[in-house]
DNA sequence: TTCCCACCCGAACGTTCGTTCGGGAGGAGT
DNA sequence: ACTCCTCCCGAACGAACGTTCGGGTGGGAA
């Protein structure tokens, strides 16, 4: 054991790992944790069953990779962009944009993280749990400074618990029906879910420069990142 | 005893396949099925493992079961509170007071219908499909006399649909997060999300009557439908 | 050369799964 | 009396599961 990786969220210093976690990803999304078994991973990568214990120790533990590399992932791209950010509109419209292309980009690995950490260890699920509201916090604040912005009613704390989840449960809710030909571009949802979730679906849609500026931030800065 | 069992929709003619069924949405609810063994359903009911057989002829028939109820129920209450009711926004808000309302009612049943039917045969999962369109149908109808009523500007079929999914969002996302005590009251999440789809995050909550009145029927309707 | 170590494998272990089989208790109908 | 039918059970079946074991590469450091 020579270094010993100082697991600050993620990555052991492996290659194959990764390759696994993309393809267990992709069955666990499909037939959840209990439908999916090591054997159809080992086949679906072209290994041998008893090759996949060199990246892991447990079925346990893939999904635990999954979460925190998700959480971690998803956390550091929207920090990232924000502090490129100062207007509370344009921080709430980055938000909804980074939340849905990061999803788009890696459906997947986000629906396994749907699936819930029960089958975790319980010091994993706590730690899943704190990366989690991690991101749900810094959530929670953009959406505060843009109602405080707006000089709307100011909620309470669990008012404004309720408003950010309503938020969570229009961006999340989306990959169990989204397919692009039927419903539209991803663009057109993440204009959608803005505009409703500020002015209500009534609203019209302001044409303005926001979609293309703050657009093109997150692609710019997702390239940058995956360097 | 005399059985009578209106029910519409569904049912064979056993009593016992309701409690099975019913901590078979448990297990499930908590575990997923794969997660959930007959084993574990025969104890928990306090039955032998071959005795459940007696109910019904696979697993995946709780799942279908389950499924047929649950969206056969959702949608039959809906249109009982429908009809009593004329207003756009009244009817807007009866939906969401009902879906929530019933929800909460039916937990663990609801978390089996969000599993998906990945598990089912292509017939069944064709039928519980055609369930779920139909109940969809009728909330895509409420939203699009709604938003018509209010003057808004009138989305095309996809913005319809966008529009539709987005509240269902908002309505289904709580079952991952929602407790009485940490976020408030059913009632106030009814509001948030009314308020939300209709105004926005930051409008201001009208007090009027209309959370009693529909309230009551609603609850008027479930006891009534219950006997 | 020798040793080490990351990487990979076939074969098997013990367990648990969904399902089946053969049968029994008890009440209703004839 | 006898036959059904509903409801229920213990025991077992074959299959699939996660995991382990013992061993085999092949390249880099000593």
């Amino acid at each position: 054991m020579s270094h010993g990786n100082g697991n600050g969220a993620v990555v052991p210093g492996k290659e194959g790992l990764d390759e696994i976690l993309r393809y267990s990803a992709r069955l666990m999304a499909q037939r959840g944790y209990h439908g999916t078994s090591l054997r159809d991973i080992a086949s679906e990568t072209g290994r041998s069953l008893s090759g996949l214990y060199h990246y892991f120790q447990t079925k346990e533990d893939l999904v635990y990779w999954i979460n925190v590399r998700g959480f971690s992932a998803l956390t550091k791209s929207l920090e990232a962009i924000l502090s490129h950010l100062s207007d509370p509109e344009d921080r709430l419209y980055a938000l909804i944009f980074n939340h849905l292309d990061y999803f788009s980009h890696h459906r997947d690995e986000m629906k396994v993280l749907m699936l819930g950490t029960h089958n975790l260890t319980l010091e994993r699920i706590a730690e899943i749990r704190r990366l989690k509201d991690g991101y749900t916090e810094q959530c929670r604040q953009v959406v505060s400074d843009f109602i405080a912005h707006r000089g709307g009613e100011l909620p309470d704390a669990k008012g404004l618990t309720r408003a950010t989840y309503l938020l969570f449960g229009m961006m999340n809710w989306i990959f169990g029906w989204y397919s692009p030909q039927k419903h539209g571009t991803g663009r057109d949802l993440t204009d959608d879910i803005f505009h409703t979730f500020v002015d209500g679906v009534c609203a019209r849609r302001k044409i303005d420069d926001r979609r293309e500026r703050v657009g093109k931030l997150v692609s710019g800065l997702r390239k940058e990142h995956h360097d």
